[in-house]
DNA sequence: AGATTTCTTGACCATCAAGTCAAATTTGTT
DNA sequence: AACAAATTTGACTTGATGGTCAAGAAATCT
């Protein structure tokens, strides 16, 4: 028997946990293609090879397969501050890494990017609660860690969250716009060389931009 | 008599120009709301305060009001380019006075920002030509500045196109997601103090970052 | 004023999508 | 094997939505 919370879960039968990933999946792909309004229970059930009132069947509606689908997303938000938690780690490596986790991010599942950035567009009806709790609470560890790094000399003093706000925003945009920015480069898909630059691009604008000091280097940026 | 082509555009009588005035503002509001698939024809004619009828004997379809719409942002899009053109000109004013503009847009007028996103979030069906066309151009004419700037040695080498890119990512991201920005900062709707902290922010990111030197000051940071 | 064009509007229609259901089938249990 | 639970599936219902239409009201023209 089931623990009571009947559907979606992870636990129950192996065909339940089969049908339930593979519902999910297409319904990843479809939301993130045609965001919630305008994905249809069809479109994912032939996506998945089901007949639709299956996904009816393990789901119940399609804001709940919408919530599960965000579920998922929403804990992968999350862990990528780990970057932050490092004790005495340079604020250069720091920046360095979640930049380039998040860069990778956007490359290898734009499809989680899309989804998260559209809800957001819409007023994030789904996921308030998240943004007011969790990440604000990560968001302010966070800046702690800044402050900490502000205080000890390594960085110039800069505004905490807007920081972070510019970070997500662009390694974000690399996923969630892709199809402007393949237009602007005049190919599409974006390739690895062009991740490569934006990456690069992204991580000399905030390291300078915040005048971090790379005690390891001579050219040292200067604090002013 | 008309010019042949009848519905949408400026010409026409004052009532005509009257009511798609009202509509248009009224599609802007609900497609920034609610995205192309997820807006319908009864809210905006509710807002606009007309009955449903009337939109469809001045736009036709759904997908003809959407276009109207669209085009009035592509102008504004490509409006803000002017702080490149001015010739002669410092890197630190032109970066500067976009940014501001940006960001002083992401403020005021929200909505247009998020039509746009949600365009291109859906693969920018509507769009791509004018992705591939004007706007590459103009993102060409202003690569071509940025590198005479680095070719003077007015600030540190940088990829065009990707600064361009993170502008955009940064200042729009106080437009389209600022529920998120709202609830990390713990209060919402956005006051002016946090557009000018953000103004702030990305200005001095940007500069720092592609090491502008500001003739007028004496703690030129460093080309390195 | 009379004719003509433009505009307004409620009622109507066709389509499509979410969600239901019950019967059939498979799977698991004793 | 026999029974119960879980799963599959096509057919069906219901509601919303984009779009149409024709008749009337208003504005414009000669």
């Amino acid at each position: 028997m089931d623990d009571g919370l009947l559907p979606i879960g992870e636990r129950g039968g192996a065909i339940r946990q089969a049908s339930v990933a593979l519902i999910l999946a297409a319904a990843e792909t479809v939301f993130a293609e045609c965001g919630f309004a305008g994905a249809s229970m069809a479109r994912i059930a032939a996506l998945a090879g089901l007949p639709k009132a299956n996904l009816h069947y393990y789901f119940g509606t399609k804001e709940r397969l919408y919530r599960a689908v965000l579920e998922h997303i929403l804990t992968l938000w999350l862990d990528a501050a780990r970057h932050w938690l490092v004790p005495a780690q340079h604020p250069r490596q720091a920046f360095a890494g979640y930049i380039r986790d998040k860069m990778a991010y956007s490359r290898d599942r734009p499809q989680v990017s899309r989804i998260f950035a559209g809800e957001l567009l819409r007023g994030a009806p789904h996921v308030r609660p998240f943004l007011a709790h969790q990440l604000r609470d990560q968001v302010s560890a966070i800046s702690a860690v800044i402050d900490g790094w502000v205080a000890r000399g390594l960085m110039r003093p800069v505004a905490p969250a807007h920081l972070l706000f510019a970070i997500w925003a662009m390694t974000q945009t690399y996923a969630d716009f892709a199809v402007q920015i393949g237009a602007v480069l005049g190919h599409t898909p974006l390739e690895d060389a062009d991740f490569a630059t934006a990456t690069e691009t992204v991580i000399e604008l905030v390291s300078r931009g915040c005048g971090i000091i790379d005690s390891k280097r001579e050219d040292a940026p200067c604090l002013c």
